[in-house]
DNA sequence: ACAGATACATTAGATTCTTAGGTATCTTTG
DNA sequence: CAAAGATACCTAAGAATCTAATGTATCTGT
């Protein structure tokens, strides 16, 4: 089973943010297939989400690269900034508390008054 | 605080299932101002996004209404289909292992190879 | 009388995905 | 050794889903 695609909107760069902090750096395709082995395959990163995700937290100066080649082939390396840094406990705490917050309302039962 | 708006993205169908098959029948305005309250004023479903899923809801044959005049006022109410109440079920439980599944990728430590 | 709450709704625009495509190299296997 | 599949980067059109703004109208409290 793979998750409908609407719950990963909003929680990718969380994602990627998180993943780069554990892992001082990676790059694109790695994240992809970490995330996929993390999860047990039920979150696919596509790449057509994860490239420009990427090149906006850059973009935004929260990440920071370096190339590197392996053979004749680049590989694009990913690495938090300060402030990436900053942001990931910001995002992580924020989507652990949405998390509490939305377990929370699915458990309610009947109506409350 | 409220949450960034991207996290609501794909839960809010969700969240109205849910407090329809805990209330059996709700009318918009209501749906608004209960999930304000019940977190806190973390999470607040806006008219522009609320009347819209609401409307693809009845679409889809997931919700039935009624509306009823308070004076002069129309109030339309929502209730869940038999459909509805199914497809909650697998909403609710496909965003509950959802947010396990986040939960641990947002715990995971350093690399785990 | 007026402000604020109640109650419905739509629309333009922003964001963020999916799907599909493009390019190229490396590795495994029949 | 040729072909298939994995590795690795990328973009672009379109879909989905939200925000912000706006519109209309009624009810309630001061």
């Amino acid at each position: 089973m793979i998750y409908s695609s609407e719950l990963l909107k909003g929680t990718l760069k969380t994602i990627v943010l998180k993943l780069l902090a554990d892992n001082k750096k990676m790059y694109g395709y790695e994240i992809t297939q970490r995330v996929k082995e993390l999860t047990l395959d039920k979150i696919q990163i596509t790449e057509g989400a994860l490239y420009p995700t990427l090149h906006s937290l850059e973009a935004d100066g929260l990440v920071t690269t370096e190339t590197e080649f392996i053979g004749k082939r680049v590989r694009k390396y990913y690495s938090l900034s300060p402030s990436g840094k900053n942001k990931t406990k910001e995002k992580v705490s924020e989507l652990a508390d949405f998390m509490e917050t939305m377990k929370f309302l699915l458990d309610i039962k009947p109506k409350t008054a």
